[in-house]
DNA sequence: ACCACTCACTCAGTG
DNA sequence: TAAAAATTCG
DNA sequence: CACTGAGTGAGTCGAATTTTT
């Protein structure tokens, strides 16, 4: 794969991720220092009087996975004295020296060998390592004290534990989300991601008030919880949902984050059929699939009624693609249970094309792709991926209008209301304009190929630069075929360019940009090239079947004139 | 039911 | 969002 | 004594994860 995309690394300064660390910390400072706990405001003023190289030292920690550590371990050429700049954290409220009751954390900092070695009197030596770990926390009940004293010995009492909870306020508030960290910045020091120009908006700070830092920790924190714990009683659930925000006039980022938690709460109710507490949480979502979801839910309880009303309700007031979709599917089954007449309104998809191919030991797609090739047709395995560039490519000037409230720091991918409904309407004046420029063909093929000269390789969340880039060559299935010189090095990007009209090209991105989040996915698996033509190609292996945002694409390319097929492979098992 | 492997080496038991 | 080095287990 | 099989310990490997820049 082409790595051009990314330039060499450059040097670094030895105590580059203090620097970083420092910039996050007044940045967030400078702006929300009202917003702040007590807490807070003094881990930012005890971590600023420390030295150079306990701030090191503290900065390392956070960088790193976990809340404990065994700094005995650490050996960094910047840090000449770790130990030392130790002694100074633990002088401080940042860091706490572990405890024994810390010895279930603690015994993770030590490798096997060394717990098998501190504790001879146990036989540890035949256990697996998570075996050992359950065998040390049980013979720990007896004698803790002396056991915790011993691994703090072995690793000269540099065990510690490093409390997060005020650092992921500060990263909460520069990022907007947990997700991030400082490995951003570095990223951007080596030129490894490199970000377009925008302004930051600095008068309307994206939070306004600490109700919603300590909604989105939580929301964060139950989250991270429903991840990390696959099976979950009805009693856990109920406790999960006890701990909640209030979801009263909150801002729209917790709304957003909220809806998607409370969504993926009630999915578990309804995996311990408990379809009325599904219900419940639900309704207090404003995320998709929730609509959808209740009335499942009531239809589950046989409340037939009930979901035949909300469903009309929802025929008429949402216009959202996959809830549509989910309307024409479920209002005859629903209207059948009420024996209420219907006519059926299927969706007009042509039917899929059987294909035998002899089994390989790629994935489907790929064997489709080989068999194409020997027929002498180019194709590239590109899913969501060039239309979403395309639709990025064609939009880049509104993506980065210079626009209050969608720009809050330096390491966005995309504005921070790309997902609100009135994104659009606060860009009217460009919108108005690009569109007016994108309707004449020529124009709009070279705004194409000028914004992807000119802003190659920039992050940006809908287009993926590398996938764009990619050449026939790049693909070693396409070894046998014969291309030109020309066409073995022509990019996905030229290939799109030359096959697919414009017209077309305009009519998808349009339709991606009506509704940015549910009309992302759900596109063709390959992209295929003929002489002259090109087919959008979904891939169906034995016992895959389309899915509804599947269909709801191939339902848009036959009202459009834009060629599609389904191909489904059976495996000729002779061979 | 168990689970990295190889390699060189020791050592007790056997005929 | 990349790539390589280091660590760890088995 | 020659041979065997069990056990040991060191070193190494691959894969997965973590850390670094
Ligand atoms: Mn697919
Ligand atoms: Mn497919």
């Amino acid at each position: 794969m082409n790595t051009s995309v990314n330039t060499p690394p450059q040097a670094l300064e030895a105590d580059y991720y203090r620097v970083n660390f420092i910039t996050l910390l007044t940045f967030v400072f400078e702006r929300y220092a009202a917003l702040l706990t007590e807490q807070e405001r003094s881990f930012y003023h005890q971590f600023s009087a420390l030295s150079v190289n306990a701030q090191c030292l503290f900065t390392r920690c956070l960088m790193r996975k976990g809340n404990f550590f065994r700094v005995a371990k650490f050996s960094y050429q910047e840090i000449s004295e770790p130990l030392t700049a130790l002694s100074e954290l633990t002088a401080t409220t940042l860091v706490k020296s572990a405890t024994v009751d810390d010895f279930n954390n603690i015994i993770t900092l030590f490798t096997k060998p060394e717990l098998v070695k501190a504790f001879p009197e146990h036989s540890l030596k035949t256990l697996k390592r998570a075996e050992l770990d359950a065998e040390l926390i049980r013979v720990a009940n007896d004698t803790p004290d002396l056991m915790f004293a011993r691994l703090q010995n072995l690793a000269n009492h540099s065990l510690i534990f490093v409390c997060t909870q005020a650092f992921d306020t500060f990263r909460l508030l520069f990022f907007g989300n947990l997700r991030q960290d400082l490995t951003e910045f570095v990223l951007q020091d080596m030129g490894i991601v490199k970000y377009p120009k925008f302004t930051l908006s600095r008068d309307k700070l994206p939070f306004q008030n600490r109700e919603t830092i300590v909604a989105l920790k939580k929301i964060n924190e139950l989250s991270d919880y429903l991840h990390d714990h696959k099976q979950l009683d009805i009693d856990e659930l109920e406790y999960l949902c006890s701990q909640l925000p209030p979801c009263t006039q909150q801002s729209s980022i917790v709304q957003r984050r909220l809806g998607r938690l409370l969504n993926r709460l009630g999915q578990r109710y309804e995996q311990q059929k408990d379809y009325q507490a599904a219900i419940a949480l639900y309704q207090q979502s404003n995320e998709l699939p929730a609509a959808e979801r209740i009335i499942r839910c009531l239809a589950y309880l046989h409340q037939w009624e009930e979901a035949w009303e909300r469903l009309q309700q929802l025929e008429t007031s949402s216009s959202i693609s996959s809830e549509q979709h989910f309307v024409r599917v479920f209002k005859p089954k629903l209207a059948k249970k009420l024996a209420i007449p219907f006519e059926r309104q299927s969706l007009q998809i042509k039917p899929e094309q059987v294909i035998l191919i002899t089994p390989h030991t790629q994935s489907v797609e790929r064997n489709v792709q080989q068999h194409l090739s020997a027929l002498g047709k180019v194709s590239f395995w590109s899913e969501n991926g060039v239309f979403n560039s395309l639709f990025g490519l064609t939009f880049w000037s509104l993506l980065y209008a210079d626009c209050e409230g969608a720009f809050y720091n330096p390491f966005q991918t995309a504005p921070d209301d790309i997902y609100h409904g009135s994104f659009i309407a606060k860009r009217e004046s460009l919108w108005q304009e690009l569109f007016q420029f994108i309707a004449c063909e020529k124009r709009y093929e070279k705004l194409l190929r000028e914004n992807y000269r000119t802003y190659f390789g920039l992050a940006n969340r809908f287009i993926h630069w590398s996938l764009l880039q990619q050449t026939v060559a790049d693909i070693p299935i396409f070894d046998g075929v014969r291309l030109s010189q020309a066409e073995q090095q022509r990019s996905l990007f030229e290939w799109t360019l030359q096959r697919v009209p414009i017209e077309h090209i305009r009519k998808i991105v349009l339709h991606i940009l009506a509704d940015r989040k549910d009309h992302r996915s759900g596109m063709p698996d390959l992209i295929v090239f003929t002489d002259q033509d090109y087919c959008l190609m979904e891939v169906k292996g034995p016992g895959d079947r389309l899915q509804n945002n599947q269909k709801v694409w191939l339902d848009f390319f036959e009202r459009n004139e834009i060629p599609y097929r389904t191909l489904r492979v059976v495996y000729d098992e002779n061979n």
